[in-house]
DNA sequence: CTCTATGTTTAATT
DNA sequence: GAATTAAACATAGA
């Protein structure tokens, strides 16, 4: 359930594990998610980090990237764990004399695993990370101002807010009263400020584990604010849940 | 069987 | 050239 909030837990997760630890065996049983080899014994982790929907383990010798796609998942397990169903790749490491293997499951097998002596290119065209940078609402509202597309669209760029997924932008423009199909150059500086304050606000929500998920997928349900039925679109070619009444195409109407 | 799906890339189109 | 959109990718689950 990959957007930036569950990358940042799986980040988080995979320091735990694997910061400080040597590699001492690693397996990969699908050339289409592990692109590459993984000859990496040997080598130590340093951190891993995290920007947009991206990982990177940072080794002392080189980078792993890792993208979880729709539906990609890190776990670890004991060593002689047998291979888990849909498990695509492991990375077994050892840290103060104990060992961890570190499984990688995709069913849909979106996601990738790539080995890189540097950055790959997807990482290094991603923009300004949501958690790591917060919004320049100057600069924003300037790359806004020459796009024709919604505003949905935008927030979906990986250029422009890096780690927005579908179900986070979907949910952002709900809590900021923001009709998604609206054109990105029609947002104001107050719409600009209240989307971020929205970002933020469910971002942190969901990393607490709480419930954020307040409009997407509930189509035909009351709107939590308002009782007004919820509706269904396609915006950006994705599914999109929105309130006809509290999300408005201008401010103020 | 049909439909949908939290993602990205690429080709086609504007 | 830039931006946008639709299709493709692969598979599960309702």
């Amino acid at each position: 359930m990959p957007e930036l909030p569950e990358v940042e837990l799986a980040r988080r997760a995979l320091r735990r594990w694997m910061r400080g630890a040597t590699i001492v065996r690693t397996a990969a049983w699908d050339r289409a998610v592990v692109r590459g080899a993984l000859a990496l014994v040997g080598r130590t982790v340093r951190d891993v980090g995290r920007r947009g929907k991206w990982l990177r383990v940072e080794l002392d010798r080189g980078l792993v990237f890792a993208h979880l796609g729709m539906t990609g998942d890190f776990s670890a397990r004991a060593p002689e764990t047998p291979r888990l169903r849909w498990e695509r790749a492991r990375i077994d490491l050892t840290r103060g004399g104990k060992e961890t293997s570190v499984r990688y499951v995709d069913p849909r097998r979106f996601g990738r695993i790539v080995a890189a002596r540097e950055d790959i290119a997807p990482w290094r065209k991603l923009g300004p990370d949501l958690l790591l940078e917060g919004i320049d609402e100057a600069h924003v509202a300037r790359v806004l101002a020459k796009r024709r597309g919604p505003i949905k669209a935008a927030l979906l760029d990986q250029r422009i807010f890096a780690g927005v997924g579908n179900i986070l932008a979907n949910e952002a423009l709900f809590r900021a009263r923001i009709d998604p199909r609206r054109p990105s150059r029609a947002l104001s500086l107050a719409d600009l400020r209240a989307l971020a304050r929205a970002l933020h606000a469910v971002i942190g929500k969901a990393l607490r584990n709480g419930s954020w998920i307040r409009a997407y997928g509930h189509a035909g349900e009351p709107c939590p604010r308002c009782d007004t039925r919820l509706a269904h679109t396609i915006v950006a070619g994705r599914t999109t849940t929105f309130c006809p009444r509290c999300q408005r195409r201008s401010r103020g109407e």
